[in-house]
DNA sequence: TATGAATGAGAGTTCATTCAT
DNA sequence: AATGAATGAACTCTCATTCAT
């Protein structure tokens, strides 16, 4: 009862919090996209609102706390789709080295899927540093999953489906691999992105794997 | 003696190019930290010349015919660093898994010895597009680098040291899992990039390696 | 409310050219006045902004696509009162000579009502170069402006109102004529601009007139 | 013998200051090159000092005292020319309305003689402002010389050679005439100066005619 | 919610001039 | 007499952000 008359002004502010208003989406997937044209480094405000339609680069701040809020939001929704994209490809396998080349695979599957989505993450993650507060959040996302990915190696190891390597260092490789192929298709449209996942699947299968006696 | 009444455009810093005075080195030193340490948006002109001692931007421009200018000098000077730094170190070995080995090792060696040129390399060619003039020359400097070691993996190929793969994707892949390295060693100073350097040597020899039979 | 996903260079500062918003005019105003007291040289956005009390030079760019762009319409807008002002006057003549005389007359009469615009304009056309793409456009609509005006001598010729002359050549020297007492009234305040109208109105229709036979 | 061991330097300066060295004069004539080509807005001592073939423009401050030192020179040097060439063609003739008639054909003659000359002075002239000191000198040396025409116009007219006009206004008027002509030159370089003389030269004959009786 | 004008800082660049050599 | 590095101010322009409506 006593806490029922909380004004609507902070009820919608708390909840835009959790649930992206349609204009939030859109502005975060024009962000996507400008990101992924013209590098992080020109993306503007201006530039992203003339993108999305917009006639002022107020409507971004008006709905974005500033532009690390819009960056957190663009990282966090690539990471949606990459993830609903990635898992349940990775999860049809349940073979170690099986999964370790679908996730290779998924993830530049993914990239022919969603052309901007991933060239836009890397381009924001490669140009934040720990600069201000809230940033640091979204960095540690990915290192999380980089963590994850590193301790599914690890099982691999224990199951003895993988040779002894330093996880850690076998995720990072992975991943500067599978970025640079992102980077590559942004330059060379006519990259064969899907004979490239197959490549690299093939190339860290054959790093982990149990040297034949 | 005979003034040069034609071609006003092009300027007398052609020749300065060559010259190297050693405020052009001090300049480009000193922009070289600031980008590894800043990151290439924030290397402003003002961060450079405060961080060289410099009284104002004037005397950057004074010196560079542009912001191009310098940055095609940093990545001209980290080129060289790594080019003496690495061949004599890789020409050591004659055999081809060798040869890769040292290159990806060397390669991290230098970056212990020099902490600041890759990570500065890195953040510049990942923020260059192809878009003023004169970038796209040395963006091809790093391509024609990558294109020769390419070249490489192929003969190792033709003369039975590799199994067949795509060297275009194993030369990216390297490239990519050791850029990633560098991006690490900035956000984790503990990180013990020699050993990283080992265990890449390794993934990259097995990757290449043909099968035992 | 489609999002205009393609064209993201041309702004939306088009529809505004149009749109004539009061800063816009406000800003125009003080661009003729500190043009025409300091000279093109010297009028800088700087000295436009604080002329118009404004706090910054970044409110001129916000309104206007650049220094080309705040030209363009500072010659648009003297275009546009001249026209305004010495249409009338000139077509309330309806013979040759009489409505040559009242161009002159009635261009420096527009001098002593306004007399910042016109050499506001003089002093934007003499220092304007082929050079910014946008520019050459109204360079060409006074070229025009002085075609128009051959062209009536000529048909003062046919009509046999005027001697025989090269038209082309008649109208520039109107036109310096008249440029030049708008450059001296700068100079000397005092100057009786109504009187050198009337002598120059003089000078031209001796010029042109028949020789009585 | 108490004045003779006044230094050396003083004495060069003092001569400096009246005999022209060969820099001087060199530089002078870089300027109107430039100043004639790209305008006075653009003509920086860099780009004055690129076309003298100079290495600095250190070297033109040493010389001059300032950039105005430099235009008044200009400017002089552009009169001392136009004096040299114009006054013999137009003492030649000894009656008045000849003169005039010179006057103005030998001034556009010089114009095809020496391309940049004129259109140097013209630029220089139109913008300068009489802000610094030195400059109201050699804004006067022109007003002096146009006091001087328009004097001989007046003994024209108590000659009986001229009608009755405002001598001062017309001097200006032909001014302004040939002015406009001279960078009418510089925009069409095809432009027939030549004639553009001979009807000048005619308008401003009827223009000062006696009306026939 | 939404708008777009306003702000002020900072960007790279050019400028005329100074000064030690 | 000449050099060229250095200076500091001014330039146009872009940026993220704020604010009154």
């Amino acid at each position: 009862m006593q806490a029922s008359h909380s004004s609507d002004k902070q009820d919608a502010a708390v909840s835009r919090t959790f649930t992206e208003s349609a204009r939030r989406a859109q502005i975060v997937a024009a962000a996507i996209e400008v990101i992924a044209e013209v590098g992080y480094g020109k993306a503007s405000f201006a530039r992203i609102a003339r993108h999305a339609g917009l006639s002022s680069t107020g409507m971004i701040s008006y709905h974005f706390a500033g532009k690390d809020d819009l960056m957190r939001e663009v990282v966090a929704e690539v990471l949606r789709v990459a993830e609903a994209y990635m898992r349940p490809r990775i999860e049809a396998h349940s073979d170690f080295p099986g999964r370790l080349r679908t996730h290779i695979e998924s993830n530049l599957a993914l990239l022919v899927e969603y052309p901007k989505h991933l060239p836009a993450l890397v381009e924001v993650l490669s140009n934040i540093r720990g600069e201000s507060a809230g940033m640091s959040e979204f960095v540690g996302a990915t290192e999380e999953m980089n963590r994850v990915l590193a301790e599914r190696l690890r099982e691999g190891q224990r199951a003895g489906a993988f040779r002894e390597f330093d996880a850690e260092v076998m995720v990072h490789a992975m991943r500067g691999a599978i970025d640079e192929v992102v980077g590559r298709a942004a330059r060379e449209p006519d990259l064969d992105v899907t004979a490239c996942g197959r490549e690299l699947a093939e190339i860290f299968d054959r790093a982990t794997r149990k040297t034949a006696m």
